[in-house]
DNA sequence: GTTGAAAAAACAGAGGA
DNA sequence: TCCTCTGTTTTTTCAAC
């Protein structure tokens, strides 16, 4: 891992579906070199994935929030917002709460909704989300400009 | 917005480096298009972006924590957190607190340095995340299966 | 929305520094 | 490990329908 593999990540976080020839401009380097480089890469777990960065509200999902959840049923619970939709991050965490958890759902009320579909699991406490100030900062090191 | 819109936000938020021509093989729709699908749906702010998602860990960032904030001098704080690489997410939100980010760092010793770090804009509380059960469920009407 | 042909581009491999 | 070069595959573009 040098700062060519970190080129590379910058690039790929920043735009997924760059092909390997294009970046091999941007960094400098042959395009058989970076495919081998990135193929390393997810090879050892690095890279997990490529995914689309989808806007919830355009998607009818008006409302989101994170749960802090108190849960004496850990199994359950995981498998209970593994199957719920509204669910799309789910941490175990420490301090006074077990997991925290990010809902998206379509309005407040259907956020109600799903918080007492929850109720038989523990307790909570909601925090709604007034506005994102930002999302999905790149983690590798050196990647501000 | 149809059920094929969904079928190729699905794919890509799944696989974001899929080619339109496999995409097209997959959802039974000429190639050209779902090329203009995706197009649209770029346009229209639905797709926001394609990120290849990276493993803190494998890149030394070892820890991983929620730190719920509160202050009263939220336009620095928050350029204090755009400029602070531990900070990948930042929300503001409703309840105690004012903000809640998501911070990576490589140990809990940089963390507790981080969070000495913030101490000037407030004060916060701190939830290390001990495991993530999952992350990124797609937000996609029917995604599942 | 579809098909089909032309053009462009990306990728994979060999050989060598 | 990297580079250049080349052949092949794949994807995209752009017509006409």
């Amino acid at each position: 891992m040098d700062l060519i593999d970190y080129k590379i990540l910058s690039a790929l976080h920043e735009n997924a579906r760059i092909s390997m020839s294009e970046m091999s401009r941007a960094i400098a380097m042959s395009q058989p070199a970076v495919t081998e480089r990135v193929r390393k890469l997810e090879e050892q777990g690095v890279i997990r994935g490529y995914r689309a960065e989808l806007a919830p509200d355009k998607l009818g999902k008006k409302t989101s929030a994170f749960v802090l959840f108190k849960t004496n049923n850990c199994p359950d619970f995981t498998r209970f917002c593994e199957e719920a939709p509204e669910v799309v991050d789910l941490y175990r965490i420490s301090g006074e709460y077990n997991y925290l958890m990010k809902v998206l759902t379509d309005t407040t009320e259907s956020l109600a909704q799903f918080l007492d579909s929850c109720h038989p699991f523990g307790f909570s406490t909601t925090m709604i989300v007034l506005s994102t100030a930002f999302e999905d900062k790149s983690p590798v090191p050196g990647a501000m400009e």
